[in-house]
DNA sequence: GAGTGGTCTAGACCACCCT
DNA sequence: GGGTGGTCTAGACCACTCC
């Protein structure tokens, strides 16, 4: 049949096809939280198969641009809630109320495990057992932030408690733990396991990941954690004033 | 025949077979730069079509475990040359080569356009039309970051084409151009055309992104644009020390 | 020519949602 | 029951590489 329409420009059929949904959704043809039409409507309108539509959909899942719901159809994305101005340190409560955003947090779990992550090897990991605090940040009843600490073992009971319902930085200030050093990392990965339940997002979904190691006075305590987020929901800032430029500048002669 | 194996847990067979293959992959069973069965052989080894193994490949190719070349296999990508400590301001010469990089910059094209890209739309961006200047950074040999920055079209000459040549700061400062305040906005995204090309990923791979926004005492001079790393190859990292801490803390009471 | 991965299709089945 | 998206397959073709 429509067998030989094929590839217009040298790209693969589900390119194109995924170039024209995309050119509909920049043109507002199809716009935020409507419906697309279905994989078969869109396979017969572009000569293609269902399945090639499915695979162009599929595409603009991972890149963000459209959710699928099994049974429903599939639907544009609403507004990329893109936070900005989230300072690059550890966020505090403070600073998301500044920012205007209802944050709530929610305690996921706390075990007992050793650090396993590659991606924290890039700090100096201790092997030892440490208590994980792992829990969920959502801004205006949206999942934002994932976030696993690791804390020593020891640590008094009311500080994991509180390490649940808090921000790291303001549940360590609240028991006065002098913060020495903060390294902090920033980079991107694909998303986790878990950050793909908890964030609905499908396979290799770019995330925007903290990863950060605090140090104390007390060489017994530290905070080791990472925070991951998925790419359209959160951004991270730093700004550098002409004090700090110029300081730089010299440190750098 | 084998139809009926199906999804030994819930999961889906393609599912099932990508956590075998990273599972191998884990397990040093595929090892780095070397090639993993092919997709037919896989495919009879564990009872699905090697269709369903390459969609299992797939994904593991957009979450930069495997690499496919046509023709030859699928091959394990070698060690994930994770470059740390690049400091989230402007990289410069000088702070590559201080964390041993022979870093090289490839001019990619000099143009006059308007800032279309929406990212960019998160700074004041001027509607004029603007001299683009693209540029590829490889590390040892391997393309690193895309950079795309905008200035005014009336800027002298030479530092344009030192703009090609140079880290941005490295051009300014070059010319005594006083930095008063910089902008960074550092976000995760799937890779854009221009990178998926440049460094050979597939569509939907996260990159890590650096939007900046240099103003100088000049208001007719300024430099706005926007680097792009693949995931596996690039990270930011920050170091706070117990001065700035305090000050941090004074700043929120 | 044999082997590789990439693409496309037709056809089937499923789970889900809505009416 | 009829629509939706998700999965899986068999079979076909292509471009590529290597021998």
């Amino acid at each position: 049949m429509n067998t030989r329409v094929l590839t217009q420009n040298g790209s693969p059929l589900h390119e194109v096809v995924r170039a024209e949904i995309s050119r509909r959704i920049a043109d507002g043809i199809y716009k935020p939280g409507d419906a697309i039409m279905s994989t078969a409507q869109l396979g017969e309108e572009f000569g293609v198969s269902s399945i090639t539509v499915k695979r162009a959909l599929r595409d603009l899942q991972s890149a963000g641009v459209l959710t699928s719901i099994p049974g429903k159809g599939t639907f544009v994305k609403d507004r990329r809630r893109f936070i900005r101005e989230v300072d690059v340190c550890m966020s505090s409560q403070d600073d998301a109320r500044r920012h205007g955003f209802d944050t709530k947090i929610e305690l996921v779990s706390i075990t007992k495990e050793r650090i396993t992550d590659p991606a924290l090897g890039v700090f100096n990991v201790p092997s030892k057992v440490l208590l994980c605090v792992r829990k969920v940040i959502y801004a205006d009843g949206v999942p934002i932030m994932y976030d696993s600490s690791y804390v020593p073992t020891h640590i008094a009971d009311e500080i994991v408690d509180e390490f649940g319902e808090l921000y790291i930085v303001d549940a360590l200030r609240r028991h006065n733990v002098d913060i020495e050093d903060v390294s902090i990392i920033i980079d991107a990965s694909p998303a986790s396991a878990d950050a793909q339940r908890i964030f609905s997002v499908p396979n290799g979904y770019p995330t925007l990941r903290r990863l950060y190691d605090i140090k104390s006075k007390d060489p017994a305590m530290f905070v080791i954690g990472i925070v991951e987020s998925p790419f359209d929901r959160l951004a991270c800032s730093v700004k550098l004033n002409s004090l700090q430029l110029s300081k730089m500048t010299k440190a750098r002669k």
